[in-house]
DNA sequence: CTGAAAGCGCTTACAG
DNA sequence: CTGAAAGCGCTTACAG
């Protein structure tokens, strides 16, 4: 087999088709497109030169032309593509955009506003046919200018700022409202709190599902219990280790994020405590049941997220001009064995 | 803030801004483009009209009429976006396009040859700069002709079948060696082998690798302890079953990717034999400090497969027209507790 | 320094 | 049933 050899020889076009098979590239066209109306004789010949010069067409050209300007194509903006959460989303969001032809650009944000201004740039400019966001930093009222251009736009897992839009997202005050209660249902009545960045719309919400579950049980929230701003696990693991040096200390914590439920866990772990102190955390951890003792969840419905957004943006696409849509989706807890320690009122 | 009315009124073009302020369209094209040589005025008063009329420039008609062609786009063929070792590598291969101003659309194979062509041919109807593959099936021969047409394409992980191309590999047979060596090393003379489908190159390596250490040791390979096409967690967990239940059952298991090893882990721990039968598994596992006892692994260098695979690509895409790259990067054993269950034969 | 004409690969809108 | 002309939004290749 001959290799390289002149590198980037350029692809045959309906021009060439339309040369050896001895028709106008109109048809061409015709029978690429599967336009009914020609002879079976020049679909035959025509059929027969694309196939020897394997002829591909160029969608990119296609849709500069035709009217509805369509490339077939959405951007998806994650936090990251690498973490199990935006990979899931990911996957649910390709499977939809499969049956409708369509091909998925993705990247990842980083919760870097920037890049969120960055990558949707660099997706307009490719004229994607629509955008799925999970949202980052205080302000997404850009993205205004883009659906009035006609570029449809849904936010998944977090509502956007600034904007009124169509959003998917979990139902996140009661996802940590049922985690919390379920630890007082325990016995627990000093739960500590592992927050997320407090700029983060579904850390905000996972913070007041806490406050609210304790306020129902008649217990004020302790200050000292709560620690947010934590961006990684290794921060989630620092205020562990600080909450247990406590004289005071929390007899249960609610982790609000699953970095930060990794950090708590080896914090845990590494002080001898993994089947002393109550834990509920928010988002699935992957190979979880391996885990001793097993930690209590409270998950979300990614695929349903993922879903739910996608046929949005595609009814949206098609020309579905209601008022902003905006779903919430149900969490669910899942009982695991961190989260059925015993605290001191128990019984 | 009012929203929607006409859903997609079109976007400003090059003709709308050279409308407004009073120029050529090639004269807008100049400045949007930061050519040199225009007047600071015009430049003025067409930047102002962009900003005004919120333009966006058209990569994709700029880069129809433009020599080159490109689309500062490039193709990512994944096994499945959502496992933890492809979207390492997307993100790998991400922070590479990205220093290149190039965006990646990804997709997932699911060891489909008919998707894996499917996903090519989407991907190569946008035009995309380059395709990276993970291969699936037993024939690549077809990205010849992308290839010929000017379509760069490296293959990663696992190298193409009957095609001489590019790609970047870990050393799997070695990988497979070392970790059987470790068990040996530990005192285990009867070492089962878990194997994914036999049809995938990575499959056969570690098998091969397998075998490679037991010949050295002197020890004869007990077909009876191997067991190979398993395509689930589940599958893996029954093969462990089985190789238990038998009356000279092996000591140890070398489990030769990662879904295969969750599910020995799990057979194991159901079994209660998890701190009794020595495993080495092939691939990380998200979360393995947290398992007790830790798991023994040979890990994989991801980012240095999914950056190297990419920065070939752009090289390819630049013009360098060497003969087909073969690279192969040397996996790490990481210690974790498993692998170091002694067996009958130690000391 | 600026712009009119032509063309990238295709589809639209006609005419025959 | 088939094709010549025009045009999608841009850039190339010229001319002034």
């Amino acid at each position: 087999m001959t290799v390289e050899g002149s590198a980037s020889r350029s692809r045959p076009t309906m021009k060439d088709v339309a040369a050896l098979s001895g028709v106008s590239i109109k048809t061409v066209s015709r029978v690429v497109n599967d336009e009914p109306g020609v002879s079976p004789d020049l679909v035959e010949r025509v059929t027969e030169a694309a196939r020897k010069l394997d002829y591909q067409r160029n969608l990119t050209a296609s849709s500069l032309r035709r009217g509805d300007g369509r490339t077939q194509t959405i951007g998806l903006l994650l936090e990251n593509v690498a973490n199990p959460f935006s990979s899931s989303l990911h996957r649910a969001v390709e499977d939809v955009a499969r049956e409708h032809g369509v091909i998925v650009f993705a990247g990842s944000v980083d919760e870097d506003p920037s890049k969120e201004r960055a990558l949707t740039a660099a997706f307009v400019a490719r004229r994607v046919d629509g955008l799925i966001v999970v949202p980052t930093g205080s302000d997404q009222s850009y993205f205004a200018k883009e659906r009035d251009n006609g570029t449809p736009v849904v936010f998944v897992d977090r509502p956007p700022s600034l904007l009124d839009a169509d959003w998917v997202v979990t139902d996140n005050i009661r996802g940590a409202d049922e985690a919390v209660t379920h630890l007082l249902a325990h016995g627990h009545r000093r739960i500590g709190y592992l927050g997320d960045l407090s700029t983060i719309r579904t850390a905000i919400d996972r913070h007041a599902g806490y406050s609210q579950a304790l306020s129902r049980a008649g217990i004020a929230v302790d200050p000292a219990l709560v620690r947010r701003d934590l961006g990684t696990s290794e921060e989630a693991y620092a205020a562990v280790e600080d909450l247990l040096r406590m004289p005071d200390a929390p007899t249960a914590i609610f982790t609000s994020q699953n970095l930060i439920t990794i950090g708590a866990l080896r914090a845990l772990r590494s002080a001898g405590l993994q089947r002393a102190v109550g834990l509920v955390g928010f988002d699935a951890l992957p190979l979880v049941d391996l885990i001793d003792p097993g930690v209590t969840l409270v998950v979300q419905d990614v695929v349903g997220l993922g879903r739910r957004a996608a046929t949005l943006l595609f009814a949206r696409a098609a020309g579905d001009d209601r008022p902003s849509q905006h779903q919430v989706l149900a969490p669910a807890l899942v009982v695991g064995g961190t989260g059925e320690i015993l605290g001191p009122y128990a019984g």
